[in-house]
RNA sequence: GCCGAAGUGGCGGAACUGGUAGACGCGCUGGAUUCAAAAUCCAGUGGCCGCGAGGCCGUGUGGGUUCGAGUCCCACCUUCGGUACCA
């Protein structure tokens, strides 16, 4: 009987949500399981077939979960509002909201027809106002609150006003970038405004001048993706930074915890790494630095305080504020020269930047360790692009003794380098270490080290002249979107500018309907175009800026515990029963971004007592990417005779490389697409100028011809045209043309066998590009796995018979094995495990009940439609998906026997077979006897014998 | 640049804790079946030498630790992800 992939699959896809199969309860009496799949966006180009690895594996688990006992929720749902949706509103008009659901209606479909075991009665979509009404919410307890950090807990505003009133805000421990101290009285005579930034200052919702992307010409402000080159990539125009008035998130509050917590989460080390890294605890001092002839000072942190005495010179980044104040006349120039360079640079060139790069004010600082008129005191003050606003204090003392970097752009700029720590006694130790003698350092000479750091922040404490501090890399998280599809702030100012909340009953605060999405004028949302709508009749106006991504995904897996609750974000009912997701599935792009944000948020709804956990997601799984083949065509940048002229890419990699711009081609136009020889022929070429009209007259210079206006004029009488295409591995994007649907796929082979052949390419945590092949191999295995149910004649074909011990043996290996490897998320393994049984009970023609059942089962959960079908045939009313994973008999699997191999100095000579139970002694003697080992032993004395048991024999001579 | 990961036959990969490298599958080769093809089934398949028994080499590159290294350590190369406004 063949195996009708589309017709069981159409028939229990309708089963399952007619009978709400995956429908699951908030009430139980069996333990709770939660497995999530990190939030998609619904983007244009549609599902590809690297989006289901990662809900293929997590379903496999939530599926195996549910057979195992547990009561798995398994939700699905959209982060739907983003940049792209309203990139495509302005090159279209049509609005986001539109966009968007039809992108959500498409990701829905695509998702059922892989047959995803979601309860989709919980779905969430982040633009939907009931959704975001809570969004909203809790950025206004952010809002709301203050960090106090010696407690470890958010603390109303209202209280901290109440403090300031009583004693202003010398005594009061909270995190804070505050740096003036008031008193009561100071504070009482404040103005609002006044105020409204003294407690910006402490808000972990706050409002702050950052620096943003700003390319005049666009009328917008790009994101970091947008740019290259300090250009922006549509269109080219120059992009600056420019300070704006923006939200940000005070997240630093959190970063010990954050960096504390790690340890009991069961992530990937390398996933903690990466969070810890970018957490960046460091541990030094805040020193103080006076300018010579003025009374301001320079305020730095260092990590290495102890080699004060080798500061030759300091540097400040471009942006501190001092930059402007300290420039000398004379140096005037060269600084603002030197600004306009760093302003056109983006973070990540000015960090990535080898050249070293620069320039003297022309001020002095004073070491304030060292008397004013010692020679040594006075130090010049530079700025570089190297050193960052937002990092420690924007502000470093360069010891060029003792850091690369520093000493780089000492010998750059031909500045005095002091060596202050003697590393002779440490020969391996490289500048930097920290280790070795201090010298040069007055009262620090002779001291180690590790000893020096404590001795010198003790000085520098007791002279005044600053503390010690932890200073982390984190930042704060910018907030503010200059855009339309966001979540808009529930913030009104008044006319004083001073920032009002608005009142919980008036969320949600909804996305006024729009139909021109160009930004407004000085980069400001398109919202600001509105004014009816941010005007309001009391002489308020509204924040015109919306949240950014992150804002909805930060607590979307809160909102699936109870999803149409509209009294509570989630009930604490439906709270304290889920608590946390068991098992979170998704890529590592999101380490740093996603991962971190949402731990910052849980931490403070964990705060203010709104969920019961520390931690939201207890176990990561880090699924790989698949990647699709970029196939790029070379257009030469100049036109030859005004004609377009595209170049074979082996005849253009000879060229210089800037005179091509590569034109991606979609992948279905390529032949061979993926390998060393991807080419267009003749036939292709027509298809891509179909595509690409704008190219009809274009020249095609091929290796063995020119193709030019429908005709293929051959060199050397060559038959058919070769333009060779020049392949990459890269993200599968609507950009490249490379998107393949998983719809296609299923289509041809049906879901079970597109889920287990992806499942079967390799480890879920790898990358690797998508590739078809071997996909038959997987297609094959599932019809004769099919076959066995059936005689010749297509009968149902299975017996009552008892099994035997070698049947039973084969099926309990694969079970434990399955199970063994789901467990640790080895899914490819599980898919050649059931290769291997499929084989053997085959050759042994084994047509039993009792052996092909369990089978079915354990199958189940990677091939969920052609089991449900097999299952109902065996005469079950209910679905497979709701038995139980078969238990596991050991006493099956119990070798007598067990073959040893027997090497000679570590290769591998011979074998023998010995009894399970036999002693390590007799093994060896018995091994050395062999013939085939005497051979290699002859004439040698024996060393050593190692018998590892149940593994191996070497023997050493 | 910095942080993180990966590199094993022609290809995807297996080897879980330092113990028989290449399971399972694709591809390829040969055979069966067929008028023929598809499909299916059977056998072989890391490289080199050898009629064979067998031997030598082999897990990105170079070194090291160990009785024994794909696995551990050091240095390097290549590719991928992130680098704070893509999500």
């Amino acid at each position: 009987m063949e195996y009708q992939a589309r017709e069981i699959e159409q028939k229990w896809k309708k089963y399952w949500v007619e009978n709400e199969v995956y429908r699951v309860s908030n009430q139980s009496d069996r333990p709770k399981y939660y497995v999530l799949d990190m939030f998609p966006y619904p983007s244009g180009s549609g599902l590809h077939v690297g989006h289901p690895l990662g809900y293929i594996a997590s379903d496999i688990y939530a599926r195996y979960k549910r057979l195992k006992g547990f009561n798995v929720l398994h939700p699905m749902g959209y982060d739907a509002f983003g940049l792209p949706a309203e990139q495509y509103a302005l090159q279209t008009g049509i609005h986001p909201a539109v966009s968007t659901a039809r992108n959500i209606k498409r990701y829905r479909e695509q998702l059922d027809n892989i047959g995803l075991s979601f309860d989709w009665s919980r779905e969430v979509v982040t633009s939907d106002p009931k959704y975001y009404k809570w969004t909203q919410w809790i950025f206004l307890q952010l809002f709301k609150h203050y960090y106090d950090p010696e407690e470890q807990k958010p603390k109303p505003i209202s209280e901290l006003i109440a403090h300031f009133e009583q004693y202003g805000n010398a005594d009061i421990a909270a995190h804070t970038a505050q740096k003036e101290t008031f008193s009561a009285e100071q504070w009482k005579a404040m103005s609002p405004a006044e105020k409204d930034a003294v407690l910006m200052n402490y808000r972990l919702a706050y409002r702050q001048l950052t620096y943003v992307n700003w390319c005049e010409a666009l009328g917008t402000v790009l994101s970091n993706d947008e740019v290259k080159d300090g250009v922006s990539e549509r269109g080219g125009h120059p992009v600056v930074r420019k300070p704006m008035m923006q939200w940000l998130l005070r997240i630093t509050a959190y970063a010990e915890r954050l960096l504390n917590d790690l340890q009991e989460l069961a992530w990937s080390d390398a996933m903690k790494k990466m969070q810890s890294n970018w957490i960046g605890r460091s541990e030094g001092a805040q020193i103080f630095f006076p300018l010579a002839g003025s009374e301001q000072k320079i305020e730095v942190f260092t990590t290495r305080p102890d080699t004060i005495f080798g500061a030759t010179f300091m540097v400040l980044a471009p942006e501190h504020p001092l930059v402007k104040e300290i420039t000398t006349e004379t140096q005037k120039a060269e600084v603002e020269k030197y600004l306009d360079y760093v302003n056109a640079r983006s973070e990540r060139e000015r960090q990535a930047e080898k050249n070293i790069t620069g320039a003297f004010t022309g001020a002095y600082a004073l070491n304030p360790l060292l008397p004013a008129d010692d020679p040594r005191a006075k130090i010049p003050v530079w700025i570089s692009e190297y050193v960052l606003p937002d990092y420690g204090t924007g502000a470093i003392m360069a010891v060029p003794g003792e850091d690369e970097r520093d000493f780089r752009f000492a010998q750059h700029f031909d500045l005095p380098v002091i060596e202050v720590v003697d590393k002779s006694q440490y020969p391996e130790a490289e500048r930097g270490d920290k280790v070795g003698r201090m010298i040069h350092s007055d009262l620090l000479n002779g001291l180690e080290v590790k000893d020096a750091i404590p001795r010198i922040i003790e000085e520098i404490e007791k002279r005044g002249l600053g503390q010690k501090r932890i200073t982390y890399k984190l930042r704060d998280a910018i907030f503010s979107r200059q855009r339309y599809w966001g979540e808009p702030f529930p913030i009104v100012y008044d006319p004083e500018g001073v920032a009002h909340p608005l009142d919980e009953r008036e969320l949600p605060l909804e996305l006024p309907p729009l139909d021109d999405f160009k930004p407004a004028s000085d980069g400001r949302s398109p919202l600001a175009r509105l004014t009816d709508w941010v005007n309001l009749p009391n002489g308020y106006r509204r924040e015109t800026d919306t949240m950014p991504g992150y804002a909805g995904s930060s607590w979307y897996f809160l909102r699936y515990m109870d999803p149409h609750n509209d009294q509570n974000f989630a009930s604490p009912e439906a709270l304290n029963y889920w608590r946390d997701v068991d098992l979170y599935v998704g890529g590592t792009e999101h380490a740093t971004g996603h991962l971190l944000y949402s731990r910052f948020w849980h931490k403070f709804l964990h705060d203010l007592g709104y969920v019961p956990t520390k931690e939201p997601f207890k176990k990561l799984i880090n699924q790989g990417m698949i990647q699709g083949v970029i196939e790029f065509a070379y257009l030469q940048k100049e036109k030859v005779n005004g004609y377009s002229r595209f170049v074979c890419a082996r005849l253009a990699k000879m060229e210089p490389e800037h005179e091509f711009a590569h034109i991606p081609i979609p992948i279905q136009f390529v032949k061979d697409y993926g390998t060393e020889a991807s080419y267009l022929d003749t036939e292709s070429i027509e298809k891509f100028i179909q595509w690409r009209p704008e190219f009809k007259d274009a020249i095609f210079e091929c290796a063995n011809g020119i193709y030019h206006k429908g005709t293929f004029t051959p060199k050397n009488g060559a038959a058919g045209s070769h333009l060779f295409t020049h392949s990459e591995t890269g993200k599968m994007s609507k950009r490249y043309h490379n998107v393949v649907n998983p719809d296609d796929v299923i289509e041809r082979y049906g879901a079970d066998c597109f889920r287990m052949y992806e499942m079967f390419l390799g480890p879920v945590e790898q990358s690797k590009p998508w590739s078809t092949k071997g996909i038959d191999g997987v297609y094959k295995f599932l019809r004769r796995f099919w076959q066995m149910f059936f005689d010749e004649q297509g009968r149902w074909a299975l017996t009552q018979e008892q099994p035997d011990k070698k049947e039973l043996k084969a099926l309990h290996a694969t079970l434990k094995k399955v199970s063994e490897d789901i467990e640790r998320f080895s899914f490819n393994t599980c898919v050649s495990a059931f290769m291997s049984l499929v084989n053997e009970l085959r050759t042994l023609k084994t047509r039993k009940r009792a052996i092909l059942e369990p089978l079915v089962i354990a199958m189940a959960p990677f091939a969920p439609h052609i089991t449900e079908e097999l299952w109902h045939r065996f005469g079950h009313e209910s679905s497979v998906h709701l038995a139980d994973f078969p238990a596991i008999d050991e006493s099956y699997l119990v070798e007598d026997t067990l073959v040893y191999p027997i090497s000679i100095n570590g290769k591998r000579r011979a074998e023998a077979e010995f009894p399970a139970q036999a002693d390590k002694a007799t093994i060896e003697q018995e091994a050395l006897k062999l013939e085939a080992i005497q051979k290699w032993i002859e004439g040698k004395p024996v060393k050593r014998v190692i018998v590892v048991p149940g593994r191996m024999i070497n023997i050493v001579v």
